[in-house]
RNA sequence: GGGCCCAUAGUUCAAUGGAUAGAACACCAGCCUUCUAAGCUGGUUAUGCAGGUUCGAUUCCUGCUGGGCCCA
């Protein structure tokens, strides 16, 4: 609900006598029923009333006592009293509001660091690593758009018994090693994967090996020469690997932070708090005793005399802090990482005590995959660009086969594919609940109907068309508003008006699924309007009221889609 | 063994403690001489189990069952 709307209304009843202690006001579920409802809950029990009662009290009190020109007329439904507004009032204030909240001055609201993607080097990018891209990139923006300066950062493992398996396995399989040098990169990463897998199967199975491996790991911290060479020729290969996908998911970072550059720091920070008694020897390691905290104990240094990734995150913070001094640090990390870091933000405490309540873990769900066709390669891990490469055949295929996209050229078709095989992927990921397990169901995601990307782009697609066809119109003073409004014109001018609700509740829930679900029903209410009204075969004053509202409709769908890190194209 | 999260229609998802629990997919029936039918309209189906708090519970509390995860 519009929050002028709200207000108003607010006052309306205030100016009565009625809801001192905060009016409370809903939508109601049928518009049949009215524009804007009001629970006569509270009131009635303050005046010791039944519900229904009160609401029919109220609403015969309202019709009488109040003349506007917005609130038409008050009716009781139940405990309920239901406001009906003028159309024409509404549709006025609604194609008159700026979707964007004037009273939000960007980087007014302080310097928050979003912390996301932090994938390790050495392995492939899966699709839980493509959740916390989209979630990421999506809550940035989200946070830009609410007058927040956003830090942009990735924390990248680059150091770890995972590349010694690597490093080890590709030892194993030098020729191969040799032979893919010159290979394109998707062929490099392919025999890295194969060398991890190779090292991580002898790492479980043979006990020689299994130290061997440790040995590497050890060689990798000292920067021992002999792996040195092949160590940053493959992190190199990773990261221009994972550069390739965030260009591909329009995201990008002001600041890679890396493992190697805190592991030094880490191991000075254990060392001094250990004096200051913050950290405990216990068994040969250091650790934390989360435990004198309600939570758990944490090993930071182990018996090997290496920082784990506890000690670690530390040095992190420190650097994350002195470089950007932020507000606020938001993790975007898996629910599983929950209780670990509980236990660092409180060791953070005394390690850091300014980063004391501005630590904040944004978990999301799980993902899996449905229909298990993809899900049986290499275990259970499904790379991220598989799963995107199988979306843009899908997505061509249509495009393909299509005569209305006859006309387009080769260039536009590719820049179209591309666009809405990512608007599919990243609106099949932030559609659902942030924190909720999800199952990524290719089918439904390239559906050309449904809840899907595809299906709101087309949406947009079709406005964009009609006004591509209209004649440009001059500035011919007050915008001509129908005295009252089609079924579909009203349904269109009411979803309109609740853009910023939704904004706002996605931003307090650090939850785009709010933005998400508000544009499918944008585009559904679009939908309806575009099919029961006509725009350019009505007669003059209609048909540019008509204009103006679906130009309002594009431009808060295509707001809507900005936020979650989708563009719209121009046709499909 | 200790702790955290989850359970809604055949499937995938919604629902600040409030109105008849909403959508989408699938299935069935209609709608193109008219702005893109990748669409629209209508129909069928659900709160894991047992208690409790409340005028009112999908929502809060307790126990149970089933699934996921963390720590040991």
């Amino acid at each position: 609900m519009i929050r002028y709307v709200r207000d108003h209304i607010a006052g309306l009843l205030e100016a009565i006598g009625i809801g001192e202690a905060g009016i409370i006001l809903t939508t109601p579920p049928k518009k049949e029923m009215g524009d804007v409802a009001f629970p006569v809950f509270q009131y009635a029990k303050e005046h010791k009333l039944n519900p229904a009662d009160a609401a029919k009290l109220l609403a015969e009190k309202f019709n009488a006592e109040t003349e506007d020109t917005l609130v038409e007329r008050a009716e009781a439904f139940g405990p309920y009293v239901n406001f009906f507004l003028n159309d024409r009032e509404l549709a006025h204030i609604v194609l008159n509001l700026t979707e964007h909240d004037a009273s939000v001055v960007p980087d007014s609201k302080g310097t928050v660091m979003i912390e996301y993607a932090c994938p390790n080097t050495h392995k492939a990018f899966h699709i839980g690593h493509l959740r916390n891209v989209i979630l990421g990139e999506s809550l940035v923006r989200l946070h830009e758009y609410a007058g927040y300066r956003v830090i942009r950062a990735n924390y990248q493992g680059d150091v770890g018994m995972h590349i010694a398996k690597c490093l080890w396995g590709i030892e194993q399989l030098k020729d191969e090693y040799d032979a893919v040098l010159k290979a394109s990169i998707q062929d490099r990463m392919k025999f890295v994967g194969k060398a991890y897998a190779h090292g991580a199967t002898a790492f479980e199975t043979d006990k020689k090996t299994e130290e061997e491996i440790k040995g590497y790991n050890e060689m990798i911290y000292r920067k021992d020469q002999s792996i040195e060479e092949v160590y940053e020729t493959t992190r190199g290969w990773s990261l221009e690997y994972l550069e390739n996908i965030y260009k591909l998911l329009d995201t990008k970072f002001d600041r890679y932070y890396f493992e190697s550059e805190v592991f030094g720091r880490a191991v000075d920070i254990v060392h001094e708090q250990v004096v200051n008694g913050v950290f405990v020897q216990s068994e040969g390691a250091v650790i934390f005793k989360g435990s004198e905290h309600g939570l758990h104990d944490r090993v930071f240094f182990t018996t090997a005399g290496f920082p784990t990734y506890e000690a670690k995150d530390l040095a992190l913070a420190e650097k994350q802090f002195a470089e950007f001094h932020p507000d606020g640090i938001y993790h975007v990390i898996g629910p599983e990482q929950s209780d670990y870091l509980k236990v660092l933000f409180k060791a953070l405490e005394y390690t850091l005590p300014e980063s004391k309540n501005k630590e904040f873990h944004v978990p999301y769900g799980w993902v899996t995959l449905k229909g298990g066709k993809m899900s049986s390669r290499t275990g259970n891990v499904v790379p991220a660009e598989s799963l995107i490469g199988e979306v843009e055949d899908h997505i061509r295929e249509h495009i393909e086969t299509s005569e209305v996209k006859a006309t387009l050229s080769a260039e536009e078709k590719a820049g179209t594919i591309t666009k809405v095989a990512m608007g599919a992927i990243k609106y099949a990921f932030l559609k659902t609940g942030r924190t909720n397990d999800m199952v990524f169901d290719m089918e439904e995601s390239v559906s050309t109907s449904g809840d899907s990307g595809p299906y709101l782009l087309y949406i947009v697609a079709r406005f964009k068309s009609i006004i591509a066809k209209s004649t440009p119109m001059g500035v011919a003073g007050e915008l001509y508003i129908p005295e009252v409004l089609e079924s579909a014109e009203k349904g269109l001018v009411t979803k309109l008006g609740e853009f910023t609700a939704a904004v706002e509740d996605a931003v307090s829930k650090q939850d785009p699924s709010c933005i998400a679900q508000y544009q499918f029903e944008l585009a559904q209410a679009g939908s309806r309007f575009y099919q029961e009204c006509p725009v350019l075969g009505s007669p003059e004053p209609i048909q540019e009221f008509r204009i103006v509202l679906i130009s309002k409709v594009v431009h808060t769908m295509e707001r809507g889609f900005d936020l979650l890190g989708i563009t719209t194209v121009e046709h499909m």
